[in-house]
Formats: C-alpha cells, structure tokens, sequence
DNA sequence: CTAGGGTTAG
C-alpha cells in the first residue's frame, strides 16, 4: 500500500488540471478496503485525474477503517494528508474531518489537533463537524478523556457541534436544546446517545419529538429508534417504524435489517423476524448472528444451527459473537455434544479464542445437561480466571439438580468475586436446608441481615398502546393500581378454581400463610399479566419483558392463564423467552428444578424454616417482610 | 455526489 502511494506522489506532477470526474472515482473507491481505495486513487491520478473535496473522504474513511495502527497504516494516512495539502484541499471541511478522525481513531491527537486548528486559522473559524469528527475520533480509539478535553476546547471555541453526544447525554441534551438549528445527524446522535446509555425510553421519546418537530428521519436515525424498541421488548412502536421507514421512502439497508431482525426477535416474533431475513438480499455476518441468537433464545436451536450452516454456505465467517448465539442454541436445545463440538471448532477451524463469556456458554450447555462434574472440570481447565457469571452459571445448574456439593462450592467462590451476591446467599441457604444443615441456614440468614444484602428489585414491562407500562413487585404506582390488583384477585380465583396451588414454600420468611401468598400474588409479571387482561383485546398476544429470571410460581400461574382465558402470553426474561400458548410453555420447564421438595414437616423441622429449592424473587419477599428483623 | 450520526453478546 505505501509503495503504491509512492507511486502516486510520483504521479502529481504530471497531473493537468482538469476536473470532474473524481466523484465518479471515488464513489467506485468507498466500501472497499483500504487497499483497493488506495489502489483506486493510484488508478485516479494515473488517469489523469485530479482529486477534488469529493475525492479524499471516502478515501481516508477507507484508511481510517483498516485493521490496527501499524505503521504501515501510519505512513498512507500521512502521504494522504500530504495529498491533501498539495491539492489544496487541508482547509476544506470534508477533507479536513476525514483526516481528523484518521488521526484521532488511531490515537494521534496531537496530528488531528493540528489539521483542526490549521482548518481554523486558514477559514476563520472553521465548520463545527471538525470538532465533531475530532471528538468521535478520539472515542473511536477508545481516549474518552482526551474527548472530554476536546469537548472543552469546543465549548471554548464557541462551536456548537452534535458531538456533544460524548460528553454524558444530560449535558449532551442540555446542548441539543440549545441548537440553533438541528439537522438529521444531530438528531441521531441526541437518540442515539440514549440508546448507548441505556435509556431507551428517552430515545424514543426523542424520536416523538423529533417528528413534532417534522424533522426528517433516515435509516441512521432510524436504526437506532429500532434498536431502542428491541431493547423495550415494544413491538408495536418497532413495527410502526418499519411502516414508517416504507411510508417516507427511507432505504431498508443492511444495517435496518439487521436491527429490524433483533427487534423482532428480542419482541418474541421470531416469524416476523425470519420475514425480514428472507427479504433481505444483501446480509452480512451480523444478519446471520443476529438470526441465530433470535432463534436460539426464541427456543428454536436447532433452526438456530441449521442457520449456522446455512451462514458457512453463503461463505460468511462467523464471528466471536456468531458463536455465542450457536453456543446458546446448544445450551436451550439441549444438545450437549453440538456444544462441546462448536466450542472446540472456534479455535480449530476459525482461530478465535473463547473469551470467559464462551466458556459460559460451555458451563451453561453442560450444566443444563446435567453434566455438572464435566463443568467444573472445564471451569479448572479454563486459560483464564472464572468470573462470577461462571460461579452463577453453575450454582443455577445445581440448583436444578440439585447438587449441593458442586453448588456449595460454586456459591462459596461467586462469594468471593461477589460478597453481595443475593442470589448466592439464597440458593446456599437453600441446599443448607436441603441437607438439614439447620444451624448453617440460620448462619446465612444471619448474614443477610446484617450485611443488608438487596436483591435487584423485580420489573416488568409491557407495551400498549405504544406506550411502555412498567411494573415492580407490589407496585402501586401505576394509574390503574385499584383496577389492577381487583382484577389480580378474580384471577386468582379463576385460578383456585382451576387447580392452581401458590407455591409458597419458595418463601423463606417467618410470616403467616396468608402474607407469604400475598408476596407472591404481587410479583412484577402476575402485575403487567393481569394490566393486559384488563385493556387489551382477547386476540392480542400479552408480551412482557422483565429484567429478572421468572419465578417458578409465576411460570405455573401464566400456563395456567393462557389456558383459562385463552390468551398467548409472551415473557421474556433475563434468558429466554417463555411462549404460554394452552397451558404449556415453550421452555418445556426446562430450567425448573429436577428435584423433589425436601419433606420437612415429617423431620419435625418448624414450618419457619421450611424450605425448598428457591429462586430470584425470593430475597426481595425477604427483605420486604423483614423477617422479624425489621 | 463527500465529512460528523447506525447493526450482533455480556
């Protein structure tokens, strides 16, 4: 590549001054790697043509994208820059911000620096975008600092740019306010800087205000409006979008398609999601991986693996993250071997290194087979020290079967990477008194206590209306409260009546019966169920997204819904999804516990302490009880 | 016509 810009630069004095026809070539340059952009900008000069504002950003975005820093690498861009000087270019903005976030991205500041300032000195202040591109320069290469300092410099400068996304989004909002005018891009950035935060509530809030506004949409802006209601679960706002983006003639690219297939397949509609990647013809890894993990988690793993194939066909190379969603697939259908084999293919056939997050996977495709020995095994074996997603993974496992060897010593080290771990403490306590190691559950309560350990506190989310309800355990904030928890009491019944049975021996606190009920009577999803049933039409399918594993109690009251009212009802949890259709769910109750309940009433144990193999939303029936602590 | 804003996991 350096020889071939050589080359070049012995090429610029035979240049004549004519002009025109570089767009045409460096359109035929952008998209391409680094090497054919430099090849074509060589054919460009050889040619006879001379490179104009158009010419060097596709070009240096082509550089700026290459793989690593080397300085090889190094050397291109700096001939470039000289380029750019020669042709009379460096005051332009286009070419200035395109050698800005080159030097930048890979860690120069102080070059990128001197191409901004020399911008401004030339042009009397210079466009705003150079400060932009200097700021997401320096974030590309990982220097927020350095961007904060940027920022600063900006401000101080008296430039208002939309890069102010970087800063933090409050600040960065409080700035967005304060636009004189707000273009497209801008736009973008304001709702794509929530989306990265995670407050996606306001990124589509943003959105609304952003049409009230009649400013006008992309496929950038719109990418991120998809992404931010595949993240709520809020199926029926990502399916307007997609109307939307038909209705304003706003292209369907790789990159929409992409978001549109995980929106689809974190809302549960796998079908639709399928529809998408069938309609699409240009599909890069990402579509395949995004397809398989929807697949995988909607259930559905051994289409999930067939994809995977079907992805190898079509000549893509699976990524770190492809494996992942492969992994899962083992791991939910059950296909222990696939997932010993698919590991081992990483580094054999694809030379990437499994990172803890696979050797996660690998836990979880072996401890969900029961395999809990070979878990440990692999987890002594690991390249790498186990963090305490690993020591989790595999106390889950031994909860369901109920290996409270293994599981002590897997609690015993997520206790040591993580001393406030509730789930940690219940389930120990829990196969302490599996084994009627008495004193050593009234230990644990002990230190529950007095370290006043929380649960994160249990959520659902429903949409309706496009609008997102938001439910915690024993909520009584929504508007609807009165109606809600009235209904829940008549499903209830219907439920008795049915043959439902509360499982309250999931609650570990020395309450009465009637208040154990009522903890598990109000837990976030019985909530958000019983808000659908109430405003929604029969024929609607019930999606719920919570932030926590369901409860066991839950999963056996929802199959029972679907059955009696005759409603689908789709939850999706920290790990999957649950489909209640007729009473069964599509987890096959794969994840509940493959153990019998201890019988503790016949071993004269108190019904205090009467236990049994327990899960999340119990630490929070604790603490709200108080367990005659408080 | 170009620069600054976009997709997958945990």
């Amino acid at each position: 590549m350096v020889r071939a810009l050589s080359r070049a630069r012995g090429l610029l004095d035979g240049i004549p001054h004519r002009r025109g026809r570089a767009a045409t070539a460096s359109s035929s340059v952008s998209g391409h790697g680094a090497e054919d952009a430099v090849a074509g900008y060589v054919r460009m000069l050889a040619g006879g043509v001379r490179p104009d504002a158009y010419t060097f950003p596709s070009l240096l975005k082509a550089v700026a994208a290459a793989r690593g820093a080397g300085a090889a690498a190094a050397a291109v861009g700096g001939a470039i820059h000289a380029h750019v000087v020669k042709f009379g270019m460096e005051s332009n903005a286009h070419a200035a911000s395109s050698l800005i976030v080159m030097y930048a991205a890979r860690g120069d500041g102080a070059a990128a620096r001197a191409v901004l300032e020399a911008a401004r000195l030339a042009t009397g202040g210079g466009a705003p975008v150079m400060w932009n591109a200097l700021i997401s320069g320096h974030n590309r290469s990982g220097r927020f600092e350095v961007s904060c300092c940027s920022f600063v410099d900006m401000v101080r400068a008296g430039a208002m740019a939309t890069a102010v996304t970087y800063v933090s989004v409050d600040c960065a909002r409080d700035l967005f306010d304060h636009m004189p005018e707000r273009d497209t891009i801008a736009w973008t950035a304001m709702i794509d800087g929530y989306v990265q935060v995670g407050r996606f509530r306001d990124a589509l809030e943003t959105f609304r205000y952003m049409q009230i506004c009649k400013a006008r949409a992309d496929e950038f802006t719109m990418v991120s409006v998809v992404t931010a209601c595949a993240q709520l679960g809020a199926l029926e706002t990502g399916e307007w979008a997609r109307i939307y983006m038909g209705r304003l003639g706003i292209k369907m690219d790789v990159f929409v398609g992409n978001a549109l297939i995980d929106m689809y397949s974190k809302c549960g509609s796998i079908e639709r999601a399928l529809d998408v990647f069938k309609d699409m013809h240009n599909r890069d890894k990402f579509t395949w991986t995004a397809i398989i993990l929807g697949l995988a988690v909607n259930g559905r793993g051994e289409e999930a693996i067939d994809m995977f194939y079907r992805m190898l066909t079509a000549l893509q190379t699976p990524d770190e993250v492809t494996f992942i969603g492969v992994l899962t697939a083992c791991t939910h259908a059950g296909l222990v071997d696939k997932g010993r084999e698919f590991f081992l293919s990483m580094t054999e056939a694809y030379n990437i290194s499994p990172t803890v997050v696979h050797y996660g996977c690998l836990i979880d495709v072996l401890g969900r087979a029961g395999k809990l020995k070979e878990a440990l095994d692999t987890i002594d074996k690991m390249p790498m020290k186990p963090n305490s997603t690993i020591w989790g993974t595999l106390l889950a496992s031994c909860r369901v079967y109920g290996n409270s060897e293994i599981g002590e010593l897997a609690a015993e080290r997520l206790l040591e990477l993580d001393p406030d771990n509730s789930t940690a403490y219940i389930l120990l306590s829990n196969m302490y008194a599996k084994s009627n190691r008495w004193k050593d559950v009234r230990r644990i309560r002990q230190t529950i206590m007095e370290k006043g350990i929380k649960k994160e506190p249990g959520c659902s989310m429903i949409e309706m209306n496009g609008i997102i309800h938001e439910f915690v355990a024993a909520d009584r904030s929504h508007p609807m409260s009165k109606e809600i928890y009235s209904k829940l009491e008549n499903v209830l019944t219907d439920l008795r009546n049915a043959g439902y049975v509360p499982d309250v021996t999931e609650v570990l606190v020395e309450v009465t019966e009637e208040e154990k009920q009522k903890v598990l009577y109000w837990h976030s999803e019985k909530l958000a169920v019983t808000f659908a049933l109430l405003t929604s039409e029969s024929n609607v399918i019930i999606r719920i997204v919570k932030n926590l594993r369901m409860c066991l109690d839950c999963h056996n009251a929802i199959k029972l819904i679907s059955k009696l009212y005759g409603r689908e009802v789709i939850v999706r949890d920290r790990t999957r999804f649950h489909h209640f259709r007729h009473g069964s769910c599509s987890c096959k109750d794969y994840w509940e516990a493959k153990v019998q309940k201890p019988s503790n009433v016949s071993l004269g144990i108190p019904s205090s302490l009467a236990m049994s193999p327990v899960h999340h939303c119990t630490m929070s029936d604790m603490m709200q009880l108080g367990g005659g602590h408080s």
